[in-house]
DNA sequence: CGTCAAGTTGAAACAGGTCAAATACCGTGG
DNA sequence: CCACGGTATTTGACCTGTTTCAACTTGACG
């Protein structure tokens, strides 16, 4: 359940016993389920709370007035919702279940508590805050310079890597339970032209995607084809090497970067 | 010059004198020059400090293997690149120079010691840091939703109302050194359809630009127009009451967001 | 086995892209 | 002060990826 994201946070780095705990009993907290299509936190509001996905998908999304969605980041199992959140007077967008969630809420002192006595936390909860963002920018480009073919693609290539990093994948499968819809809103596209680019995706054999359920039989090529590269991931670090999670390694280049 | 950094952070709280004088001093340590057009970091390096920008501007940008660019985002004076680096172990895209540039390395100890012993200004940094991603988050919304009408009238206005936060407008006026290129690769457009946007921003009235200078005449009506909505720029604190330089307060309805 | 959401299809329209050339701008050196 | 060369802006004609609209099919679930 919770140990999701002890999973994550070790492919930045090594936590003793002790911090595994730590985290392990922050889920012991207060804990909650929502509905899917129920909101987590709504714009506006004052944010209270750090929360852990246990278990569903969630997203952040902004809407426009006249009704247009854009959804601006995923959550799956092991995800936190804003770290930082306290300094801030209110939610510039809200966060939504996008299936029947359930997840934890992290107080402020539970959280003050773990960043003042447990710095490999700390700096790993850092990290995943970090990479976060970069997981924001990296939409920027995808938004910005990919195609709807790339950038389904990329999509599908980073929430199946993040699914792994959680150990949500088995083998070259996962569970996917996204509607084209929300796959519309989060990449910029029409349901439509959404619906018509995974044709094509199947078409070439990079993708079997049906019901919720995503099979990606070449990781590798599916990365090429979406321009996708994983650097932005930041997972190479001290505890990368035990991440050959189901005997597969982290496939594109991110070791040959050069001065 | 360095007061710039002042200005914003006073947006959201007030400095003592004292606070003043460390910030003020920040910028007297190691201070650079780059010419336009060349990087200040580059994809891959190592970090190792925070920059202040102090003169010029400077965008972070990712370029595809296949040369596309898009830039992520824009550093006018006063601001801050990245406060958080050094938990990464690479940078994952680069910051380059528009203009010629000034910016003051701020090292790793320095900044360490500025947040143990001056809390308000700790708090301000934060502050900032968030604001920055929350940008990110709209530039999502910008290029997922937006189109290239609303995409370029909603990047002016945020331009605009941030250089007015560090006061580098004049009434409704401000420089503005940047390419339709550059615009361009902000927007994900192509630099003859931004040439014929903004033709189409002028012909309504709402931008007047020529050469490296900007002039919104209704800022009001241009946000309108973009479908701007302040709020994610989270101005709205303590100082801000203070904010009315050049004579001009915050316009869009920040306030009406009811329960 | 009915009902409602999700997925699929087709045809037509349009926003924005592409290519290619012309013009304006600006700093530099003579 | 002017001519030069390179960059930035502007224009025109044409093309295409994506949207729009509207209907139809499939699937999940009580």
């Amino acid at each position: 359940m919770h140990n999701l994201l002890i999973n994550k946070l070790e492919q930045f780095t090594k936590l003793s016993p002790e911090d595994k705990q730590v985290l392990a009993d922050v889920a012991r907290g207060r804990v909650w389920v929502r509905g899917a299509r129920e909101d987590i936190i709504q714009e506006g509001d004052k944010p209270t709370c750090v929360n852990l996905i246990l278990k569903g998908w969630a997203c952040r999304y902004k809407m426009l007035p006249d009704g247009r969605r854009q959804i601006i980041a995923f959550f799956v199992p092991g995800d936190l919702c804003d770290l930082h959140v306290f300094v801030l007077r209110a939610m510039d967008h809200s966060i939504g279940a996008l299936t029947p969630i359930t997840f934890a809420e992290i107080s402020r002192e539970t959280l003050r508590n773990i960043m003042s006595d447990h710095p490999r936390i700390t700096e790993a909860l850092w990290w995943d805050a970090l990479v976060t963002v970069a997981i924001q920018r990296e939409w920027t480009v995808n938004l910005g310079q990919r195609s709807a073919f790339e950038r389904l693609g990329h999509l599908l290539c980073e929430l199946f890597l993040r699914l792994r990093a959680v150990g949500l994948t088995q083998g070259n499968a996962c569970e996917f339970p996204v509607t084209q819809t929300e796959l519309a809103d989060a990449t910029g596209l029409t349901t439509v032209h959404v619906n018509r680019t995974l044709q094509e995706l199947r078409g070439e054999g990079l993708i079997e995607l049906h019901g919720k359920h995503l099979i990606i039989p070449d990781l590798e090529a599916l990365e090429t084809a979406s321009v996708f590269n994983l650097n932005y991931l930041h997972g190479d670090h001290e505890g990368s090497a035990l991440d050959a999670r189901n005997g597969e390694i982290g496939s594109a280049g991110q070791r040959s970067r050069g001065a």
